[in-house]
DNA sequence: GGCTTTGTTTTATA
DNA sequence: GTATAAAACAAAGC
């Protein structure tokens, strides 16, 4: 589930291969027709997207023969800035991944990696290519996503942070020098009886956090999910920011996590799953030194939340 | 075939 | 009005 270290993973490849490249081409198979678009009714939901036809037209005709100037991330966002003061904006949601490499557009309609690439972009998942880029190097980059939750915009570069669009509301990075335990404090404070966990999943209040790392972060720091951030001691919740710092750049240094399909834009797997302490470790012994507890998995506001029920404290 | 999965948006409730 | 929770949604795997 690609979060902050995994999103990151994918714009720091990005960044050393894509700028100053042209768009040439593009291909996807996420439009629908006119007619199932008038009758799924799904207007709302991906109005302004790739499946949304009229929004595609615009989209594809203001992206060709552009060239791309940088990549950045913003919490969950992949942001594309072209020379043409457009911003493709790339949320890769629950299974998406990119990939850039040589690909081959086969007969029955699919595309395929080509043989001379990494051996790493062979993997089963790529059969759930949706969008194509053609790039003036004769290399790809190509959206793959199982579920098909991604999404894909276009942007103004200049409006980027206009309230009409969604990046406006995104609280800070945590891994913003300027984001400091003071300011963590107070952001938490703003949903002050909320339940901790959900509280560092909401991306308005800080950017970046899913349900791994935040499982994550709170066995670190000792505290139960269902805290209410106003009653978390200062010690825990200095822990807390801690844990937070150090595990999202652990997750970058490891290349993200790979529980799901999260790949790299190689292909590649990353290793941050392999180091989990409780997320998808139900009823395994907590590994925390000293601790007898066993790791529950519960639901919280929705979510499922993993948690050792002896040293993590409800405050 | 129903349930699960996650991130985000929308709707409901206290 | 405000704060929090719940529901809805995407689509495929099991």
């Amino acid at each position: 589930m690609p979060e902050l270290p995994e999103v990151t993973t994918t714009t720091n490849g990005l960044k050393k291969v894509l700028p100053k490249l042209s768009i040439v081409d593009m291909w996807t198979d996420l439009v629908p027709s006119l007619k199932q678009w008038k009758t799924k009714n799904r207007k709302n939901l991906f109005k302004n997207t790739l499946k949304d036809p009229i929004f595609y037209k615009k989209f594809k005709k203001s992206i060709i023969n552009t060239r791309v100037t940088e990549v950045e991330r913003r919490a969950k966002n992949i942001l594309i800035h072209l020379n043409n003061n457009q911003t493709i904006l790339i949320h890769l949601r629950m299974t998406g991944h990119l990939l850039f490499g040589k690909y081959i557009f086969t007969k029955n309609n699919k595309w395929i990696p080509c043989k001379s690439e990494n051996k790493a972009l062979f993997d089963p998942y790529n059969r759930f290519i949706h969008v194509v880029f053609s790039l003036s190097n004769k290399k790809h980059l190509v959206f793959c996503d199982a579920r098909k939750f991604g999404k894909i915009t276009l942007i103004p570069t200049d409006n980027l942070y206009n309230k009409k669009y969604e990046l406006y509301k995104l609280g800070p990075e945590p891994l913003d020098k300027k984001f400091l335990l003071k300011n963590f404090k107070e952001r938490l404070l703003l949903k002050k009886n909320g339940k901790i966990k959900t509280v560092l999943m909401d991306q308005s209040i800080i950017a970046g956090i899913g349900n791994i790392y935040s499982d994550e972060t709170l066995w670190l720091s000792n505290i139960h999910p269902e805290s209410k951030p106003i009653n978390i001691p200062d010690l825990n919740l200095k822990l807390l920011y801690k844990s937070i710092v150090k595990l999202l750049k652990k997750g970058i240094s490891l290349g993200g996590d790979s529980t799901s399909d999260y790949r790299n834009i190689y292909g590649e797997k990353g290793n941050f799953h392999k180091k989990h302490n409780v997320y998808q470790r139900k009823n395994e012994q907590c590994i925390k030194i000293g601790c007898k507890g066993v790791i529950i998995k519960k639901v919280i506001n929705g979510r499922s939340a993993h948690f050792c029920n002896i040293h993590q404290k409800l405050f």
